[in-house]
RNA sequence: GCCCAAGUGGCGGAAUAGGUAGACGCACAGGACUUAAAAUCCUGCGGGUGUUAAAGCCCGUGCCGGUUCAAGUCCGGCCUUGGGCACCA
């Protein structure tokens, strides 16, 4: 076979005939979208994952079309962006060339490979007829007061002379050259993404998309309920507000922390402290962001010398400053809970402020519950941890046999460390305490008490007390009857204890002291005391309400959308600043804004636009007043986020696209494209759509239906391809020189599921050739005849059946190795039916589309088979009359019998009986059960 | 640390809904064709044991346990790898 020939054939015939041109305006038959995410034309050319993600989308395009769909299947470039500029920066040039030079080179791939797009779709970004649109969608989002210039801190990177997005910036550098970002406050463009964190998380919930990428977007929203409380400070008319998820625990706030950037810092700050104050926050501005988010630090703070007034109890708590409160998440300030919160609890060890344990699990002894019908009582107990030389001091109670610690009930007018040294040297005589102090945790527990004859709920404090030495007084015998104490190796001790509270308390010790942040009842709180967390949330929320000191509040993570870029390769943004310091949009017919074209490309590093240096272009007399233009421009996602509604209308010179098309052809079917875009693209284009869908222009709220990921396509090594290993690194276009691009195709999706990461083999691109041939061979072998052959035709329907059902779900692997399994068939035939050899032309032609149109047209047809029916099946004929199953003894596999299909479950299981082979396994056994599964499997239970 | 996904022969990977684990391909081995090689066609191919050969038997889907007549598949607990988030209060 010629595949050189055969391909370069097809490719001209496509070409002269538009086979693929889509008529939008035909909507005589159901239509069906599928899309690829269009590449950036890097000076690199196409890899081999953009040819499986396309592969891909183009097979579903071509059975949808032989299904009797009208298919839109486009392609066009994402062609703003960096290496662009950086070329022209380099050579002078205009990067226009280098884009259009790309351009080229990536369509002459995509036409190589057989990709079934309608080019007279084809869109560009950085096409001013493109971005007329782009421009006039800011333009609305400005007018809608969702895009604004705000002064906020951002991700400046010096290198690139430019500032980033959040999902641009990765461990504290540039996705794009890996160069250091650090945090810097400037006027910025921005999005408000917030304002529809809402809607983008519940959007989610219909879309039939990978529940990964769903995650991730969930996570990236960050949504979080909890209440807003408002903070008075003691001796100011000021106050402050925090945002907090567990105001359940607000009893327990012993201090509260600002952000360094918090407004009201400086006006609160002691004299004492100001210097302090200062210092630290000039600290934390130069600061860059992988120094703030290293993970090792250590966290550090200072106090202001204020006061705050806990709304709830009165009590005053420090105010502090902190960096590991951030200023762009909540209110900027919170309330610290130590005992129950892991950050806060770490700097109050730090920094000694007190912990106050608000929540305390709680513990029903299983062995020992309450009974009913006794009294209720409760009590305040001391539980002593008390230690020497690594030993572990423990109390057996003779009576009852419990193992325990030194513990015992408070007395009234005593306080905690007077109760714990009493109790550990009544009961176990020793009193030689070097250190004393309380673990800030305490449990309940409800228990039947025995010696008292009632039932008991305790509420358990810990000390710990480090003993000098084992002195201790002699105790008597009587005493020694009741309880005797013990010392116990470290090791040794969850064993030795024996009350199931007690264990749980040294597992927590031994697990170092931190906070607690599960669930449990509610203490020390006044009217939250005994609830559990949820209802304490919810009554504490009613109380902050009722008292006007909080509300409810929903939080996001989701950030505002910095939409600038001081970048030359970009959208103009249409905005024109007057000298009195107001600004305005263009009107509809300035637009496009088209970017000047420049002597020097290159950014300044004091963070201006390169387009500040066209003055002309700048110094503008704009509605009769003197004004500057904008010389930012828009990132690279911003043309990304609608160009699925243009390429339905896109030489549309009225609007974005014309509502009836929209109507017709939104949402997209099926989008393809790499995972890495979860939380970038594919967020800011649902927001985008779902704005236009407000304006009344996209049909739908969401714009891509289904969603599919490829997964990568590594090296030979089982590496990522790329500079790293030149050597593993594979040139699709090389394998169509070589190979075909029928080969290419039939081989990338046979590796193995589409979403999964694959490594290349050579070996398998020339079995996938082998196949082609092999097919080739068979139809050229002189068996294909009119007539029938009842051999293959279980087989056939079969093939068709589950072919198109794998390829449906995208499962082409598994769709590509039941047509070897055909073919192989047909291999042992002389007769092969004309019927089923253009049927299976038909179900290959999707995923090798060259070599089928020759094979089409070998069989006796003039016109393509792109747009010939789909094959049918009758179901009936998919099931053979016999079928072999396999007999099992106890679950063991011992013989395999033919069945007829649905044959009754008795007479099964009388032939089975019968079977001479299973007679060794029968035979003197007595039959316990028998599990019979026609057409699936017997298996019989004997004893 | 938290969240998500995945672990199956020498390799890529199959296995609707718990029902014969290893489809299909690659690699490898043997055979046919050929002067020869390539290509092609046929056969074998998880491990162990067994046998002249076979049949048979035992083990086997990351590890440990459980549910079930039956577990790659379900449940609980770990381990490893990949991805996401990373002081988000």
């Amino acid at each position: 076979m010629n595949f050189k020939s055969i391909e370069e054939k097809w490719r001209k015939y496509w070409e002269e005939h538009h086979t693929f041109k889509t008529d939008v305006w035909d909507f005589s038959k159901p239509k069906y979208y599928a899309l690829d995410m269009f590449p950036y034309p890097s000076g690199v050319a196409l890899h081999c994952g953009h040819v499986e993600g396309y592969t891909a989308t183009d097979i579903i395009a071509r059975m949808k079309r032989m299904q009797g769909y009208n298919v839109l299947h486009p392609m066009g470039f994402d062609s703003f962006g960096l290496p662009a500029e950086q070329y022209a920066i380099k050579t002078g040039n205009h990067p226009d060339i280098f884009t259009n030079k790309n351009i080229e080179t990536f369509k002459s791939q995509l036409r190589m490979a057989g990709f079934s797009y309608d080019w007279e779709k084809e869109i560009s970004t950085c096409d001013p007829k493109f971005y007329h649109y782009t421009q006039w969608i800011f333009k609305r989002l400005y007018q809608s007061g969702l895009a604004s210039l705000k002064d906020m801190p951002v991700n400046w990177c010096e290198e690139l002379g430019t500032v980033l997005a959040n999902d641009e910036v990765i461990d504290g550098k540039s996705e794009r050259g890996g160069y250091p970002v650090v945090r810097k406050n400037m006027k910025q463009w921005v999005i408000d993404m917030p304002s529809f964190a809402e809607r983008l998380l519940h959007g989610l919930d219909a879309l039939d998309w990978p529940e990964s990428t769903k995650e991730i977007q969930r996570n990236w929203i960050g949504k979080s309920t909890g209440a807003l409380v408002d903070f008075k400070i003691k001796d100011c008319e000021k106050q402050f507000t925090v945002f907090t998820t567990r105001p359940d625990t607000l009893f327990g706030a012993t201090y509260c922390v600002l952000a360094p950037e918090h407004e009201l810092v400086k006006e609160i700050m002691s004299l004492e402290q100001a210097d302090k104050v200062k210092e630290y926050i000039e600290n934390c501005a130069t600061k860059s962001e992988i120094e703030r988010t290293s993970t090792v630090k250590e966290k550090t703070g200072v106090f202001t010398g204020a006061y705050a007034i806990n709304p709830v109890n009165g009590k005053e708590i420090p105010i502090w400053i902190s960096d590991y409160v951030l200023v762009t998440y909540g209110t900027g300030a919170i309330m610290a809970v130590p005992a129950h919160d892991d950050r806060d609890y770490e700097f109050a060890k730090k920094f000694n402020l007190p912990i106050i344990p608000v929540l305390a699990p709680f513990f029903q002894d299983e062995k020992n519950p309450p009974k009913e019908g006794k009294e209720n009582t409760k009590r305040n107990t001391v539980i002593v941890i008390a230690t020497c030389d690594n030993e572990f001091l423990g109390v057996k109670y003779q009576k009852f046999g419990w193992q325990t610690f030194p513990m015992g009930g408070m007395n009234e007018n005593e306080n905690l460390f007077e109760a714990a040294k009493r109790e550990m040297e009544e009961e176990t005589g020793y009193f030689d305490v070097k250190t004393i102090r309380e673990i800030p945790f305490v449990f309940q527990e409800s228990f039947y008490a025995a010696h008292k004859d009632v039932n008991r709920l305790t509420t358990n404090h810990i000390v710990e007390i480090v003993l000098n030495s084992k002195q201790r007084h002699e105790m008597t015998q009587e005493e020694k009857e009741i309880q005797e104490p013990f010392w116990i190796e470290n090791d040794k001790l969850i064993d030795w204890l024996s009350i199931q509270s007690h264990q749980m308390l040294a597992e927590y010790y031994f697990a170092g002291e931190h906070a607690f942040t599960e669930d449990g009842t509610h203490i020390n709180s006044e009217f939250l005391d005994g609830l559990k967390k949820q209802d304490a949330i919810d009554k504490m929320i009613s109380w902050l309400e009722e008292n006007k000191v909080g509300t409810k509040k929903v939080n996001y993570r989701l950030r505002d959308w910095i939409f600038a870029r001081q970048r030359y390769w970009g959208e103009p943004i249409p905005i024109v600043h007057y000298v009195d310091g107001s600004m305005e949009a263009l009107d509809d017919l300035d637009l496009p804004l088209v970017l000047p074209e420049l002597e020097d490309y290159s950014p300044s590093k004091s963070g201006d636009s390169p387009l500040h240096k066209a003055s002309d272009w700048v110094n503008i007399t704009y509605h009769g007043k003197k004004a500057m233009r904008e010389t930012s421009t828009m990132p690279g996602s911003a043309g990304s986020s609608w160009y699925f509604l243009r390429y339905i209308d896109p030489h549309n010179q009225e609007e974005i696209a014309n509502k009836e098309l929209l109507k017709h052809w939104m949402p997209v079917d099926l989008y393809v494209g790499g995972p890495e875009h979860a939380v970038g693209h594919l967020l800011y284009s649902r927001m985008w759509n779902q704005y236009l869908f407000d304006l009344g222009i996209a049909p739908t709220e969401e714009p891509f239906q289904k969603l599919v990921h490829q997964g990568m396509i590594l090296g030979a090594n089982g590496i990522k391809m790329g500079k790293r290993y030149p050597e593993y690194s594979i040139n699709p276009n090389d394998i169509i020189r070589d190979y075909g691009a029928d080969t290419l195709r039939l081989y990338e999706m046979f590796m193995g599921p589409l979403e999964a990461d694959k490594p290349w083999s050579n070996e398998g691109v020339n079995g996938a050739k082998k196949f082609l041939d092999r097919v080739w061979r068979l139809y050229h072998s002189g068996i294909i005849k009119n007539m029938e052959n009842k051999n293959l035709e279980t087989i056939y329907h079969k093939t068709v059946k589950h072919v198109t059902l794998d390829l449906e779900t995208l499962n082409f692997n598994t769709a590509i190795s039941k047509m070897m399994v055909f073919i192989n068939a047909v291999y042992k035939e002389s007769i092969f039916p004309i019927e089923y050899a253009e049927g299976f032309v038909k179900l290959l032609n999707p995923i090798a589309p060259f070599i089928t149109e020759e094979l089409w047209e070998f069989l006796g047809h003039s016109e393509t088979i792109s747009y010939e029916p789909w094959p049918s099946y009758e179901e009936a004929k998919t099931i053979c009359d016999e079928v072999t199953i396999g007999i099992q003894v106890n679950g063991k596999l011992r013989n395999e019998m033919t069945f007829l299909v649905d044959e009754e479950k008795e007479e099964i299981l009388k032939k089975v009986m019968d079977n001479e082979k299973l007679k060794p396994y029968l035979d003197g056994k007595e039959i316990v059960k028998t599990i019979v599964i026609p057409n699936k499997i017997v298996n019989i239970v004997v004893k």
